[in-house]
DNA sequence: GCGTACATTGCATACGTATGCAAACCGGTG
DNA sequence: CACCGGTTTGCATACGTATGCAATGTACGC
């Protein structure tokens, strides 16, 4: 019905729809005069610059696509929630992309389609395949919270994942404890890869080895399971620390652990997580946590992408520093 | 760099551009080999077809603009997790837009004219007049948890929110609470309002006031702070139950009382909460709470998307059940 | 008054696809 | 062979905007 145009403006003000077209383009070589006659017509008729034809014409559809999977992880929404934010204020809109089944690389591709101008990736799921397809067919893409291996293929912004499994394994040995496992998240992510690598080096830096080790897949229900299997056994066979790969598993372990189990935190086990999610700081759990500083992940981020929307071609990796938040789920007392 | 359109293809397969269209079109008139020849042509070349160029010429852009603040409260991720590849299924794409500043009615003008198909509100902070505007635009509008006093204009997807504040009320004076109290959220809401309307009614069933209140706005340290004013008070005049509009704030109010407070749940004080978010399940809350079927209000919010795209021009208001789910942050003992 | 530099304007075209219409084709029947 | 119904094809145009280019207008200095 409404389907006002640049052309019905241009009529009602007596101009041409190319001056219409120019109004509404900060910097274009319009007089004042046009210019208000412009924008009385348009708000006349309540006319809206179609941004789809726009697009077509400018080849900049001012989208950046964005795909996550995985909300569940408080980390990710306000991630998203910020980056959004953080794109609108720049004009940019965010084309919004779930990946879960298997076949999601198949339905991602329609979201290519939209000729978006960039891509921002931080999903664990998705394929590394696709990732250098995107950037082959010569959008920018940045892989935010992971990388993959064939690196010169995209950029990636990453925190210190490895400094921060590094720093677990010495919070840890420092405090005393002996028997300090480790929970895996899924396990070929770079993220786990790294965590779990710069914390075994920790470990090893004090002559230690990793005591024992389970699997959750970054699921809440697979790091219960995980707890389960680690901490059934004997005391002397239990261990007395756990690291986990990420906060929202470490949560389910530790209900678990209190809860099922009927341990104390930190007093019979400590309990490390990573991300520093806000729920970490809630009272209930007072989670030891390595901090990933989301806002300048995603400054990062974004920086990364308009350089390559301006012609930088060349794709990097950042990696921000991490930082030990120590609460009351893992122990203070420094050995001697 | 790799720009290559349904001519190229259609050059390459030695058929015109009308073929290549065609081909790409479920249900065009195209007989088998040359579809198959197009095809062909197509993956050599790496070709997808332009969807803003096919937006501009349909007037269908297959994507649906929906709306968000707060993706603190863990119910708004999974609503938008679920309602994206809800979506996705049918084809359709998430342009996101998440609204915090009291400016952000201008920037959704933004996202308007990405001639988005239809669009889902679930932000309390955005305006009314955006939602009666947009519709009376043309452009079918569904305001998702929430409705707005003019409800001609757009469709709207709640649960019961007035029954089930009915049913918390209900549920506190059965276990004997004598001091019930309410922590509102933002005041206007209509989430809000229903909710503490049917809980006052719930009260009046059975001769009773809301013995205290205060208000959170839906925040989490507002929140602990209302916690903190309800309950700062003398054992006799403290509550022996509150009702927090939703659980994103009763979990900070547990934790005020419980670990600032020294108050003991649901021995002290029985907390009740709306959402029934996974976290209220969580082992250390526990925490009782009046269930939204997000999975519902999601399939009814399509559903009445789709229904307005195929011309049903009329809007509805569907409300769908509410369910309480009692766990152990409040008394089980039935008075007598 | 003339020439020049500059700002403003309109014309025409392009972006990549979908689709109405008429032409071409195909197979079968009389 | 002519004819017919049905299918397939290409031509031409449309969607709504941006922009290079030439044309027009304006102001100024000589």
């Amino acid at each position: 019905m409404a389907t006002v145009t640049s052309i019905d403006v241009a009529r009602l003000a007596q101009v041409s729809q190319s001056a219409v077209s120019r109004a509404f383009t900060p910097g274009a070589s319009v007089s004042h005069i046009t210019r208000t006659k412009v924008q009385e017509a348009a708000r006349k008729l309540g006319y809206r610059p179609n941004a789809i034809a726009r697009s077509l014409i400018t080849r900049r559809s001012r989208m950046i696509g964005v795909v996550m999977s995985y909300l569940d992880n408080q980390f990710y929404p306000v991630v998203l929630e910020r980056i959004s934010q953080r794109l609108q204020r720049d004009g940019y809109h965010v084309l919004l992309f779930i990946a879960d089944s298997r076949e999601s690389d198949a339905v991602l591709a329609e979201i290519l389609q939209y000729q978006i101008d960039g891509l921002v990736l931080a999903s664990t799921t998705l394929s590394d395949a696709l990732a250098v397809r995107c950037s082959g067919a010569g959008i920018p893409v940045v892989l935010f919270n992971r990388t993959i291996r064939a690196s010169r293929n995209a950029s990636s912004v990453t925190s210190n994942n490895y400094e921060g499994g590094r720093l677990v394994a010495q919070h840890l040995v420092d405090t005393g404890c002996q028997r300090i496992a480790y929970i895996a998240g899924m396990e070929d992510s770079s993220t786990n890869l790294d965590r779990e690598r710069g914390f075994r080096d920790g470990l090893a830096e004090h002559g230690r080895l990793c005591f024992a080790r389970a699997v959750g897949n970054y699921d809440f229900e697979e790091a219960k399971a995980a707890a389960r299997a680690l901490c059934s056994v004997a005391g002397a066979q239990r261990p007395d620390a756990i690291f986990v790969a990420n906060d929202h598993m470490a949560i389910a372990v530790m209900d678990t652990l209190r809860i099922d189990m009927g341990l104390r935190i930190p007093e019979d086990l400590s309990v490390v997580g990573f991300d520093n999610v806000k729920q970490a700081a809630w009272g209930s759990y007072q989670l030891s946590s390595v901090e990933q500083d989301a806002d300048a992940m995603i400054e990062a981020t974004v920086k990364l992408l308009m350089e390559q929307l301006d012609g930088e071609l060349q794709s990097r990796e950042v990696v921000l520093p991490a930082r030990l938040v120590i609460r009351a789920s893992s122990r203070k007392e420094v050995q001697p």
